[in-house]
DNA sequence: TGCCCGATTAACT
DNA sequence: GTTAATCGGGCAA
């Protein structure tokens, strides 16, 4: 039986829930699968929503741990973060990737497309294919309709730099599984320098 | 009140 | 590789 992931778990450094997020199951109303990319953000990084204090749309963000902070991206999109560490410190992992697991054919309706590999690999596309939007800004983590399960069995994470910023754009702090498939790209080969 | 630009994506050339 | 779509947040004035 898969163990359940609680609130309580998000209560620590952004930067150790992060990597223990590779290889756990995000459900939303019973769609959803195996997280397989993620980035940490931290309140003292230039690059977080939090960094230069509260304001409504960030509100969530100063609020207790294991609660979903969702904004608009590019006026377009939804992205999904899960809030960490002790109440206060503003700090979230985003969700970037899932490898569908969980209600794929629901998923193809939102997305309007039939690739798999293409459902949830990025952000946007993510919260498109699981229906989350503003309207699920807020809720706990723990409680439907959101699910959450602990990896069943080890996970090979790597680390790299953050996607699609420019401030703090050389912390490493995008983690991913190992060679997934559904990756939203993939992590640069280690390479010695010429 | 106005202006710039972004934790993105898909559709181009 | 480049760019349009699209709009609210945050800051300057």
């Amino acid at each position: 039986m898969p163990r359940r992931i609680t609130r309580a778990f998000f209560g620590r450094s952004v930067h150790e829930v992060a990597p223990d997020m590779i290889g756990a199951t995000l459900l939303f109303a019973g769609v959803g699968g195996r997280i397989v990319e993620v980035e940490a953000y931290h309140h003292t990084d230039p690059a977080a929503h939090s960094f230069r204090g509260p304001t409504a749309r960030n509100a969530v963000m100063f609020g207790p741990p294991g609660y979903s902070y969702v904004y608009r991206s590019y006026g377009i999109h939804w992205c999904l973060n899960f809030v960490c560490e002790p109440q206060g410190s503003a700090s979230a992992v985003l969700i970037r990737a899932i490898e569908p697991t969980e209600g794929i054919a629901s998923m193809r309706g939102r997305r309007g497309m039939a690739d798999e590999r293409l459902l949830c690999s990025g952000p946007g596309r993510l919260c498109e294919a699981l229906g989350i939007t503003d309207t699920h800004n807020g809720l706990a983590l723990d409680a439907p309709p959101f699910a959450l399960f602990a990896p069943s069995s080890p996970v090979d994470v790597i680390a790299g730099v953050r996607i699609g910023i420019t401030k703090a754009a050389e912390k490493p702090w995008r983690y991913g599984e190992k060679g997934s498939r559904f990756l939203s790209k993939p992590f640069p080969a280690i390479r010695r320098r010429p």
